[in-house]
RNA sequence: GGCGACGUCGCCAAGUGGUAAGGCAAGGGUCUGCAAAACCCUCAUUCGGCGGUUCAAAUCCGCCCGUCGCCUCCA
């Protein structure tokens, strides 16, 4: 078996081969930091860290760019975004700029998304983006007009070939009056001269401007990762026109094939509409943070597939969150067995065979095109045989408990990141689960002496802190 | 209007030619001092609709209906 996924470049599925053999390059458009990220972010960021995650445990050596926009992206009404947050917020763009950066890892670091190997800065870059400009202009595949240079998209062939899409039907398309200073009316900005107001500006050979959108991604990209890479990444709301320029400005400045792979997630709504801030049902993360567990709310993303579209409501993440308990209890309930002192030695020889063919099943899943949902679902059927055990008259090994263990801590931990780890410092968590342990000891003598008023007590007082008891064949156990 | 995607149980969702995974919710049972958790059983002869291809279709083709996303130049 090996990796299939879908490459929205062909507009199949394919055997997934890097350029180079056990190594993969790949890049992720990054977010504009001009706003606390929002739950759309999630779930593209999501995605492309357990993809990450996953080509790294299936051994792959791995190089994760990922962008962070800070220049360059505009609205519709021709404000600069961060310009327009910076004049929002009373502070320097460069502020707003840091402000959001470091709230976006903050919200990503909270999900558990790792940090790509790499995340350059747009504003960082301003030299190599003038460099492939220049290049550019040097191929004929751009000119210099009034100040701002423009890509000739008749230069260039294969435009419009990923979105699908004809140069001349869009012409027609055109809702605004085309600029005068372009020579055609479907060429695109990469590098705008800057309006006297426009305080985020850069020199250059063509006067003092800034980068237009499109040319960040195709110049850091290939920076840091060479001509052509493998896997590029992100949503497909950016098919048209961010990723059709990319590949026009990227292919035309090196003469070679962009990216092999083009993997892009599906949109998100917010009750089944488009989240704006307009509309009032924009969610940002740290506020969803506050109500749901990270853990639940990337059970929610996985468990659909990461190319279809999904929808947010308050139902489906309470009952994602539902479903997350579920599938991390026995994993949780086999770490606290593996506390107790006195478990038998030696391993089960069968459980190594069920937990071979749920390791297999796992995988099958992932390699087709990383369906963490059929994952979960394989997970939750390897959930119904360990809770079995768990609750059998007879003791589990020590060897079969570490065995379970090692398998949820690589599938639900490592890779798909929806087990939540050790809590706090290893120190604390020992003495909070020696406390707990207490209490669970003087609650039995209670209920030894029939004294149901006080077990109960200690029970219900736990459950406030958010400690559940479990009454079993083996005693009673507890967790988070 | 153009391009793209989607429509599978009350809800979420996997399944892309071989006879419908999984989760949430619901009903019944076992266990329990009571709970909780867990386990067992029940829950789509059917995959938006209508045709067609095939021995065989949720899966392929055509038409229709519905939902969503994108539509440069200022991204």
């Amino acid at each position: 078996m090996s990796l299939v996924v879908y490459n929205t470049l062909t507009r199949k599925k394919e055997e997934f081969k890097p350029l180079v053999e056990g190594r993969v390059r790949i890049y992720v458009c990054g977010p504009t930091v001009y706003d606390y990220s929002h739950i759309g972010h999630a779930k593209t960021y999501v995605a492309f860290d357990t993809l990450v995650r996953y080509l790294r445990w299936s051994g792959y050596n791995v190089r994760y760019v990922q962008n962070i926009t800070d220049v360059g992206h505009l609205l519709d009404s021709g404000e600069d975004r961060i310009l327009k947050g910076a004049a929002r917020e009373r502070i320097e763009p460069m502020e707003i700029v840091e402000r959001y950066t470091r709230a976006y890892f903050d919200d990503m670091d909270a999900l558990g998304v790792q940090r790509p190997d790499i995340s350059p800065r747009a504003s960082a870059h301003i030299p190599e983006q003038i460099e492939m400009i220049k290049t550019l202009i040097a191929g004929g595949h751009a000119y210099e007009s009034n100040g701002s240079v423009y890509f000739a998209v008749a230069s260039y062939t294969d435009y419009g070939r990923f979105s699908g899409r004809k140069v001349e039907e869009m012409a027609e398309g055109t809702r605004k009056p085309v600029l005068e200073e372009k020579r055609n009316a479907e060429d695109f900005a990469l590098w705008k001269k800057a309006a006297p107001e426009h305080i985020l500006r850069w020199s250059s050979p063509w006067g003092w401007g800034f980068p237009g959108w499109h040319i960040e991604c195709s110049a850091m990209s290939t920076k840091y990762l060479g001509d052509t890479f493998d896997i590029h990444g992100g949503g497909v709301d950016n098919i048209f026109p961010h990723n059709e320029c990319e590949i026009a400005q990227a292919e035309a400045a090196t003469g070679k094939p962009f990216a092999n792979y083009w993997l892009l997630t599906g949109s998100l709504t917010v009750d089944g509409v488009k989240m704006s801030k307009s509309l009032g049902n924009f969610v940002t993360l740290r506020d969803l943070l506050k109500k749901h567990r990270p853990e639940a709310l990337r059970f929610f993303v996985l468990s659909g597939n990461y190319r279809s579209p999904i929808d947010f409501s308050d139902e489906a993440l309470e009952a994602a969150a539902k479903g997350w308990a579920r599938l991390a209890a026995p994993a949780q309930a086999v770490r606290e067995r593996l506390r107790s002192p006195n478990l038998p030695q030696g391993a089960d020889e069968g459980l190594a065979g069920v937990i071979a063919e749920a390791r297999a099943a796992f995988v099958a899943a992932m390699d087709d095109d990383f369906n963490s949902a059929a994952a979960l679902a394989g997970l939750f059927e390897f959930n119904k045989i360990v809770n079995t055990l768990l609750n059998a008259e007879a003791s589990v090994a020590q060897g079969t408990l570490q065995a379970i263990g090692a398998f949820y801590g690589e599938t639900a931990g490592q890779v798909l990141g929806v087990l939540s780890g050790q809590s706090a410092t290893a120190a604390n968590a020992d003495r909070e689960a020696g406390l707990i342990r207490l209490l669970i000891e003087l609650r039995a003598e209670a209920r030894k002496r029939k004294d149901f008023a006080t077990g109960d007590a200690i029970r219900n007082r736990l459950a406030a802190l958010g400690v559940a008891l479990e009454d079993g064949k083996e005693g009673t156990s507890w967790k988070l």
